[in-house]
DNA sequence: CAAGACTCCTGACGGC
DNA sequence: TGCCGTCAGGAGTCTT
């Protein structure tokens, strides 16, 4: 599912062929998939708008749109479980949601089977953006305000790093490549780290989600493949994700499935070890 | 505030 | 072969 590293690799892919283009209609095929405005309100008001830069934050695709009028505007994608979006040709013609036309002939296609994907067009960012914590690979995060931020909470791990308004673009895969690469069980409080845990954590997560942008994603399924069609090599450097039954990579242990907040969740008991309090039964 | 359940969706897959 | 139940999961919402 595309996370951070999949999200920006779209993002640089698309770039180059998407930003001084200008968008001349659309359509509109899952009206659910238009967040806002309104599907009729989407279709007369992108005609005209030119795209100025295309960017990452968090998990959504941003593009800076400008018209000659002087209106401005904010295009944003979350392709959330399937969803896809490329450029130019009628590749993949099931599922698609949304068209929208540019002004050298091509389309800026979005299609998503399971129509969890959204693409909204809004004035300011902020009338759609939820609350969002720092980026990651940003120098807003390190191994300090890491410390900190965890212990002004008392959350379990996995889902405090799943959480966007904590910490923007981790999903399920990295954030247990993360606690793995650190040692910490997913179900630990987060107030427990040590600080010099919390400073392993950040580094692990800068270096996990930098390394899966080099490989252009993770794809273990049909699901994510990059705008020009290729899937992404991180799922080869996977430490936990996904290898429950097969051994831990660094210590040879059972790698362990457990559900934690509705999500399938990979770890070695042995190099994570469980928190005190937590017995056999609640680490499944 | 924390945590769990539920919802939205479809396709893949296991069992019979 | 085909039918049916289950599972997967990002994130918003609601309940406990």
């Amino acid at each position: 599912m595309p996370e951070l590293p999949e999200v920006e690799t779209v993002v640089r892919q698309l770039a180059p062929g998407l930003e001084g283009r200008t968008f001349t209609g659309a359509q509109v095929v899952w009206p659910r998939t238009i967040a806002a405005p309104g599907v009729a309100t989407f279709r007369r008001t992108l005609p005209g708008l030119r795209v100025e830069r295309l960017w990452r934050r968090a998990k959504y695709i941003v593009a800076d749109l400008a018209g000659d009028d002087g209106r401005r505007r904010q295009l944003t994608v979350h392709l959330r479980m399937t969803g896809r979006l490329w450029l130019g040709d009628d590749r993949e013609p099931d599922h698609l949601r949304v068209l929208m036309d540019l002004d050298d002939g091509r389309v800026l296609a979005f299609s998503d089977v399971r129509k969890f994907g959204r693409v909204g067009l809004v004035k300011q960012l902020d009338d759609l953006l939820p609350p969002l914590g720092p980026e990651p690979l940003s120098d807003d995060f390190d191994g300090e305000w890491l410390a900190r931020a965890l212990r002004a909470r008392k959350r379990q791990l996995k889902p405090l790093l799943l959480d966007q308004s904590f910490l923007a673009g981790l999903g399920n895969i990295y954030v247990d490549e993360a606690l793995h690469t650190a040692r910490l069980h997913p179900l630990r409080s987060s107030d427990t780290v040590p600080r010099a845990r919390a400073h392993e954590l950040a580094e692990a997560i800068k270096v996990i989600l930098a390394g899966a942008i080099r490989a252009e994603g993770s794809s273990f399924d049909t699901f994510y493949r990059t705008p020009e069609g290729q899937p992404g090599r991180f799922q080869d450097e996977f430490r936990v994700y996904g290898r429950d039954g097969r051994p831990c990579r660094r210590c040879g242990a059972t790698v362990a499935k457990i559900l934690v907040g509705q999500r399938g969740t990979h770890f070695c008991r042995r190099c994570q070890r469980a928190p005190r309090g937590l017995g056999q039964a609640s680490t499944g």
